[in-house]
DNA sequence: TATGAATGAGGGTTCATTCAT
DNA sequence: GATGAATGAACCCTCATTCAT
């Protein structure tokens, strides 16, 4: 008689909203982006929503999170790749163009609200740590396969890497008549030189 | 009755109010910020500011424009330095610990708002314009001077190294712990083996 | 298919819900408790909820009903008793501290609430009817007894100490020192006085 | 040029509001009277109304202080009458009707909300204390006089008038008939038998 | 029976802005 | 120049209730 909870069509309705909201925070910003906005672009009732997220400080965070886990899935499974700056800067080279990027474009809002709340700050640290564990050990290993300069710390580099790949959607804001690939070849050789024994 | 000779201390008002706002969006974020926050900042009432301002969006386009035009006036008045990569990263250089660097977080915030708001995206690239050339003019010197390398793209190399310094704020939202002086190194480095003529 | 015979399951699961109404009301108020706490203090959905009652207002309007002729029911089976004044504070003196006052307190939320709604008025008339005859016939009793001033209205008597009794959980929020036997004693000596032939 | 800060205007309109407030309140309880409500009563925008106070809790409070203050201005100033039960039942006295009475509905909001909210309760406890050292001051003089029995405790008799006090406005809730002239000189009987001396 | 999905009006509150003085 | 009174739309969120299953 009563119905069966149906857990997944709960997790698609949550996944439904997520995207939404992800649409609306791209095009007004997290505190410019409201509810009623979100429920539109969902098209769900206000309450109803509610019924799903306790609040929208939970929808901002866990589409952060959703979204910082996704930006940087790249990494995964190209370990055994030969060039290392390649597997470093895989997430760019998925990247087709700048619309993709400009998808990316969410991180700023995350870092700006990193600068003022704790949670989404910690969301941010927790899903970089990930990726720069990864980075870590690939530039470890490209070090004892004499491919990356041994005197490098392998931390503070991977951390590095990673804010210059977030930083890659700052191109087109600051220089808007640059061309895509062009810029990637750029951030290639860069890291490439950098990275590169001396000999 | 007619006074005309007060413009200074109208500025000098405009400058109070800017500087207030500064520092609520500092905290808050430009959308956060609410002009009555503003205006206790400011020790002022809302329509007092409003003799100032047309309005916020005003406040936020012309206090953009200070910030970015300080944020890299370091870069003026060090050309004749002999060293490329400190002339380019004079402004990472000038700051004296990640205290100096949240100072600059506020660009988060405007990229986040370049990125859906127009204005803001052309005061962004206007003041990128300036900075841009003076370091594609320091990279052609050096070129000419052999050293930097000759095959590097200077308008390009020059948007790059912008956003490089820009994303350096980032670094302590993703790693909490890492060190100021060490992670400055890096960077200087980092751009010092990209620049430096192959051979 | 046809079930017929489950009234009382029924019955159980109305006395359910308004059980955990009463608790909901006494924490937040007739109307700070709302339909989904009172589904949570029931362990009910709220579709389920409205299979029994067809509203909020009749959760109410019954939980009010019930709750008076709970409160007044001490009164019958006392009749017998000799003391006048014993009968007519048996509710008082069948409470042992200030938590059971405490959950008299629900009272007070009736009382505002007849203010304005006349159906709940009506139901606290109708309850306080029955009472006050039962109450009328004690002092009648008594007087006929010679236990009771001669000269008292019983009607209006009765009525008034229906009120004393039911403005005794007024006084730990009025006064939240005070003692619960004491002030016990203290109505209840008021009572006898005021009722004793005059000679 | 300045306008100057006309603190009596912002006390009158916040008086306004609390009467607004007060008879919104009367009409709908604490929690039924919205803002939007006490907005419309007081043909005021509700941005307007934020002006003046903080938020709906604040109109609450000040209003149940001034409400109660108000509503136990009577014993003052009837210190030197000579009868005692007729100072005490000032308040009673001072009413000409049920509709009077019917005023003082709003305490039976506020003993509903002191069950639950702290501050309420303080601002009940601070308001009855006042009252309560008056008469229990005057009771000590009465038994100097030999006019109150001597062996009452003055602190608790006080307390249980003030509370039958606040009783009078039930009966006309239980009892919908009941005369109002009466009924006052039932209470008034009940009291002074209560207190006078015994032989 | 029993569930929880779904609604949309309304809750208290804050907002950028304008106005009279 | 300068104040703070005044607005009303919009904010996030909760409500009592209904519906399909």
């Amino acid at each position: 008689m009563a119905r069966k909870l149906v857990p997944e069509q709960h997790e698609e309705k949550r996944q439904l909203i997520l995207e939404a909201a992800h649409r609306c925070f791209l095009r007004h910003g997290l505190q410019g982006a409201s509810i009623s906005m979100i429920c539109k672009e969902a098209a769900m009732s206000p309450g109803h929503l509610y019924h799903y997220f306790p609040g929208k400080e939970a929808i901002i965070e866990q589409m952060a999170d959703e979204y910082l886990s996704a930006l940087h899935k790249h990494f995964e499974g190209q370990r055994e790749t030969r060039d290392v700056a390649t597997v470093l800067l895989s997430e760019i080279w998925s990247m087709n163009s700048w619309d993709d990027a400009a998808h990316c474009r969410i991180l700023f809002e995350l870092l700006a609200e990193a600068g003022r709340n704790e949670r989404i700050r910690n969301i941010l640290a927790r899903n970089s740590d990930g990726v720069r564990r990864l980075l870590s050990d690939t530039l470890t290993a490209g070090q004892a396969r004499g491919e990356v300069d041994a005197s490098l710390n392998t931390e503070h580099t991977a951390a590095m890497l990673i804010a210059i790949v977030d930083a890659a959607p700052m191109l087109p804001l600051m220089l808007p008549g640059i061309d895509f690939d062009e810029s990637r070849k750029l951030i290639t050789t860069m890291v490439r030189r950098f990275l590169e024994p001396r000999q």
